[in-house]
Order: C-alpha cells, then sequence, then structure tokens
DNA sequence: GTATATTCGTACCTGTTGGTACGGAAAGCT
DNA sequence: AGCTTTCCGTACCAACAGGTACGAATATAC
C-alpha cells in the first residue's frame, strides 16, 4: 500500500508533544492510583483535551490496559527478564526483591492488585489483559522453580504450581507496601522472610 | 438528667427495621468493596433514605468508619483474641489460617488493604480509624511472638517487630485472597507456608 | 487560488455523585 | 382538641463523571 513515509499525506500533522503528552497522560494515571484520578483529571494535568485522550485510547477502559501495558513494561518485564539469568534461586531470589525495593524512577504500587479491587469499574480490555497477565507470570515463576529444584536448590515437598501461587503473592505484596509508602528496608527484610520458605529443608537434616 | 427510659419523650417512633436497615447498609458498603459502592447505591440496596444514612452515619466518612468498626469487630477482634489461648505458636498459627480461609458467613476481603488503596478517598475520622487499628495489631502480634520467643517456639534471629509486621501483612495477604475469590484450600497452603518461615531454626541444627 | 484530508479543542450532552432544605407523619404532653 | 418534639422521605442542589458533535485550524494535492 502506499505507506511511503516521504509521500506525506494531506491533513493537519499530529502535535509535536502529543506523544509525550499521551505518555504523561499514563504515567500519571498509574501513579496516581487508577480509582483516585479521574479522566478529566488525567487530562488536565497532562494538558491535553479529553477528546485528544478519547482518541487515542478510546476512553477509559483502553487507557488502564495502555497503562498495564507500560506497567509490565517497566516492572514485570524486567523481573520475568531476570529469571533467565543462571544463578542460585537465593541469590537471584534476593537480587529480585532487592530490586522491587529500590526506586527505579516509575510509580510505585502493584497495579494489579489496585485493579483487582476496582474489579467493577474494569472493562472487558483490562480484565482480559489483567488475567493475561496473571497467567503469563505465573507460568513464568513456576517455571524457575522447577529450573531450581532440578539443583535441588528449592524445598521439593512444594509444588511448583505452589510456590508460582506465592512467590507471585508475595512479589505483589512487596510492591503494593512500597506503594504504600512503608519503608523500603523493612518491606525488604519482609520479603526476605517470605522467599526463604522455600528454601530447602535438607540442608539441615 | 431525664434519660429515664421508661419516661417516653415526645415525636416520631424511629422506624422498627432501621436498626436492621443500618447494618444492611453497612455490610452491603463492605461486601461489595468500599470504592465499588456510592452511597446512592448503598441506600437503594438496603431500602433506607439518602438522609436518613446520612442522620445516621453523618456522611461518607462517618460510613466508612462504621464499616470499620464493623469489621474490626467481626474479623480482627477473634484473630487477637485467639492469641490469648494457651497453645505452641505453630498450632495457633495453623488454626488462625484455617479460620481466616473459612466462611463465617461475614464479608471477604480485607478492608484494611482496600482503605489504604482508595486514600485519596479516605475522610479524616476514617483514616485515623485505620491507623490506630493498625497500632493495634502489631502490638497484639509482636506481644504473641514475644511470648513464643521465651518458649522457644520461634526464631530468635527475628526481631519482633519485623515478625510483628511480617504477620500482620500475610494475615492481611490471605484475606485479600479469599475477598478475590481465590480457592481457599490454596490461599491456605500459601498462608501455612508464609507463616512456617517463623518456626525455630534450631531444631535441624 | 480551491478542494480535500486530517487533527485539534470548545462546548456541550446525560447520568450520577455526595449532600441537604423542607414539609409531612406520628408520637407524647397539656 | 391543640402544641411540641422527633423521625422520615421527596425533591432538589451544585459538581463532576465519562463521552461526543462539530467547526476551526492546518497540512497536502490539484
Amino acid at each position: 500500500m502506499s505507506d511511503d513515509p516521504h509521500k506525506r499525506r494531506p491533513g493537519r500533522p499530529k502535535t509535536v508533544d502529543r506523544q509525550s503528552a499521551i505518555e504523561l497522560a499514563m504515567v500519571n494515571y498509574w501513579r496516581e492510583g487508577v480509582h483516585n484520578l479521574s479522566l478529566n483529571e488525567v487530562c488536565r494535568r497532562a494538558h491535553i483535551s479529553k477528546p485528544a485522550l478519547y482518541r487515542e485510547f478510546g476512553g477509559e477502559d483502553g487507557l488502564m490496559e495502555a497503562a498495564l501495558g507500560h506497567y509490565r513494561e517497566r516492572v514485570v518485564a524486567p523481573v520475568l527478564e531476570a529469571l533467565a539469568i543462571e544463578l542460585p534461586f537465593a541469590e537471584l531470589a534476593e537480587q529480585l526483591v532487592v530490586g522491587m525495593t529500590t526506586d527505579r524512577g516509575t510509580p510505585a504500587g502493584c497495579l494489579f492488585t489496585e485493579m483487582r479491587l476496582a474489579r467493577s469499574r474494569l472493562g472487558p480490555a483490562t480484565e482480559a489483559r489483567v488475567r493475561s497477565m496473571e497467567q503469563h507470570r505465573r507460568e513464568a515463576f513456576e517455571a524457575w522453580y522447577r529450573r531450581a529444584l532440578g539443583r535441588d536448590e528449592v524445598d521439593a515437598s512444594i509444588s511448583p504450581e505452589l510456590a508460582a501461587r506465592y512467590i507471585d503473592t508475595q512479589f505483589a505484596t512487596i510492591l503494593m507496601q512500597i506503594g504504600a509508602g512503608e519503608p523500603p528496608e523493612l518491606v525488604r527484610n519482609q520479603g526476605r522472610l517470605a522467599l526463604r520458605v522455600l528454601r530447602p529443608t535438607g540442608v539441615c537434616v
């Protein structure tokens, strides 16, 4: 088709800073808390008009989904990618806990837990994405645990399914507490405690 | 003063089922989720007029606070009272986990976590009560842990302050997951796992 | 120039929110 | 009977929610 970038089509060009404004809208929505910020407020803070936001995201559901995508990209993906690192289970776990309790410039908090609580306000697209990402995470954690099992680095009496759910839950808890403004050092210690239970019991038998 | 109950004062008597309606309003507010239900909706479901609810609670803040009180009475108090039972730490912990993952007729979910997430919608009264109850819980858990420490039933390398926070966090997580509709058996196993880490490490050295 | 294509925000819509003014209803007191 | 006191819900308020109709603005094509 005629998708030649040199052959520009007629029409008013998109505003230069539109992309950054759109980004600002999403980040605000995420940072401030999905049910603490209305669409009007989002537009006001991002300095874009409501129709502009509407055209970009197609309504609140779309904005939520976009925020979720951003969240996955910035928070979830790094964690899941880190699972591929060849490191003993305990060391990688420690690294992940420290990473999650250290500020990286992204808004704090766990967007999933937030959205699950506001279930009545979720649109169909957002809900589908929440479910899909949850399953994705669980599979990744389960694979990680199975790999560690093969090396006797974790407790074999715990089923990988349970371990995966447990890890996911604990990570979400950590992010939530950081988002609630709890002292990072305290949250970190709690996270370490929670993951310690996965260590093999055989070491002292 | 003339607060003799036999000497009835003039005026229209309160509607007979008002008390039950008020109760219904609170429970609905709690069950459905604080930010999933508007005042209008609460009134509609409880079959009371808005001014009636407003007279009783003095607005949304009062309704939240009342719901919190109800929650404390039905969910938190039983747990804190159970801490006084003379039972080994592990057994009492198991009992508590089972109790929290078993339906007792009360709405599921953790009202505190819910309210912390909707922080922007909290009134001053509600916020004060949330903080007060949080501190109360932590103190109770800390005392419990210290008692167990004296009997060598828990890990001495974990400070009671950290343990208290950890226990509180894990209990809240359990209630939240039950509230989200997760299978009770799974949540129970996760809870057991989380508390297992508090057991003394000495048993196998 | 004119026509066409595209993006933009002003100004509006409807429904709902938390909150209340006010008069009627139902009791006791005299 | 009247009068007072208390409780109640109808009917309203301003503010705001999510959402959109529509014409001005700005580019290319001819």
